[in-house]
DNA sequence: CTGTTAGCGCGTTCAG
DNA sequence: CTGAACGCGCTAACAG
């Protein structure tokens, strides 16, 4: 079948290789496929038998290249391995899918090195826009972006005052309004049990919120790892003397929730028990567990929103602040109670 | 500044702005970038003065489209928003950005003609390959793929004769060996607690697994929504007769765990529960739960090398079997005990 | 309605 | 060591 070597240069058709079959100019062939009222009937059926023939198939790459568009955009987040970060890109993707954009990602384990070098290879491969967790990053990125010419947004903060846009919510108003919640409850004397705080912006931000708590409120900041077990062993640094527990995450909460159940300790009995996520399993928790709602979903969709948007008008992309709520539930109740 | 219009068409400069202002050609700036010692030092350096001045960055997709490579492989999974997606994700990520690949990520929601449109979607973006999750598909996404000539392989499932090459484990020798575990310790009349099994083959898979059970074990079968709640809510067709639960996911036995908490029924000692999937929190619960090990970051990991190492070599790719296997804790007892 | 001509930005011959 | 010329596959403009 000599004619193989008459439509296949090195592998693939072409729309010149479908041209020729169909015996039109490759003009024609991408007219066909790109507008066909514009062609008449004919002709097209003519195409399309010789697209069947030579099993042609679109070089995407040519396309981009002719169009200057990827429809791609890139998402960099700390991690996968959490909930927080899965729910937030399942919605961007969701909402990007809808309007025809394709999602890169690219995990920085929370190191601004390693953001910046992925960074670099997105942009590298084509991507209309970078969206990134938190504010803290390397410098080199924004001058980055910039010149590369793709829109940059960052998530999980609202800060209108930052040196690029920001999608998310305020996490010192967040955490004060946790915090005013157990002491409405009439708790003083409050452990605080939270992740590393370098290289994450967002706990900064929280700590930063409960600092000024006020001289009647005594806090006791308990640092561990971000993960079931860290929220566990934070509890050695607990003693009866705090009559709650805020955590800064509800993994944390978890951890803390299994321990305290297997050392026998009843919440919110003898220590009401507090997280911040609001993660799926936390209302179904033996006691539900109170948490602050974090609206990851919203922040996806509108993260998505935001830079479709910008994409199609050119108009910069404005900061949204979107707002968490106290989802109060039985894990905490009354000092004393 | 009239200067500016020389170097820039339409915005961005391009590699032969780069040559006109370094007073070279542009085929000497290709070279200057791509492999330098070609060229005179005094060039070079005049070359990236421009290059600084122009503010010039490479455009990728001119770059992709004459080297005919991306760079990038997609993965289509059922959802984000479950751990033990993300988890493979992440791994995935991990390695594949190791070895330079960039990875495009859509959602199917378990929908197969959702995931046949997302696959054209990723495939007119250039993706080199196709990570997909499970066995059942449309029928048209392997003729896709083989059009396009980018490689396919199933996660998920191990089953060497199908008709694409699987890179997972054995679903239902995996729960062969969860109930092993079971009736080894006596039990008779056993629950089974699973997730919708229509569009979910590694959920069918297992299923098929428990059928032969044999004739003296009594298997009730629960199916549920696979979510927390759907975990507790289970627990209405279950009753004290059955001395062991298995949940074919620990997010049902998490919740079936916490429902059975809030109700004061003992864990093991009223009733054995056995998870599937060993994820994060199990090991934590109170009490731990005995669950079913699946190599999840190895499996990422694996196919991220079998899909470079087939991207580099050209070789088929070859199915890899991973291996499950028990994570025995304190959920599970002898019956009786 | 269709063919011809021009690029898009870059890498890669092949001469110098 | 460097420049000119060509090609990657496709779309857009202009003729016919």
């Amino acid at each position: 079948m000599a004619q193989r070597s008459t439509f296949r240069r090195k592998g693939r058709a072409t729309i010149i290789d479908v041209g020729r079959v169909a015996g039109v100019s490759d003009a024609t062939v991408s007219r066909a496929l790109n507008r066909p009222e514009t062609v008449s009937q004919t002709t097209r059926e003519r195409i399309h038998a010789a697209i069947a023939e030579t099993g042609y198939v679109p070089n995407p790459l040519a396309k981009a290249m002719v169009s200057g568009r990827t429809h791609t955009v890139g998402a960099l987040v700390p991690t996968l391995d959490h909930a927080i970060f899965s729910k937030f890109l399942h919605a961007l993707e969701t909402e990007l899918s809808a309007q025809s954009y394709n999602l890169v990602v690219a995990v920085t384990e929370g190191d601004n090195t390693l953001e910046l070098e992925k960074a670099k290879k997105l942009l590298s491969m084509g991507v209309e826009g970078l969206i990134v967790s938190g504010l803290s990053h390397n410098g080199e990125l924004l001058e980055l972006a910039e010149r590369a010419a793709v829109s940059l947004v960052a998530t999980s903060y609202y800060e209108p005052g930052a040196s690029l846009p920001t999608i998310g919510y305020d996490n010192e108003v967040a955490a004060k309004l946790a915090l005013a919640h157990l002491t409405g409850l009439g708790h003083r004397n409050i452990a605080v049990i939270h992740g590393p705080v370098s290289s994450n912006d967002r706990t900064q931000s929280r700590l930063k919120g409960l600092h000024d708590a006020g001289n009647d409120i005594d806090l006791h900041f308990i640092q561990t790892s971000l993960d079931y077990r860290g929220g566990g062993e934070a509890l050695l640094q607990w003693d009866r003397s705090m009559t709650a527990i805020l955590c800064l995450s509800d993994v944390l909460a978890m951890g803390a929730l299994f321990k305290l159940q297997a050392d026998g300790i009843q919440v919110p009995h003898d220590v009401s028990l507090m997280g911040f996520d609001n993660m799926d399993p936390s209302e179904f928790l033996t006691p539900p567990l109170t948490s602050l709602k974090l609206p990851i979903e919203d922040m996806g969709k509108a993260t998505a929103k935001a830079v479709c948007d910008h994409l199609q008008s050119g108009e910069p992309i404005a900061s949204i602040e979107l707002h968490t709520q106290l989802a109060v539930r039985d894990s905490t109740a009354p000092v004393g109670k």
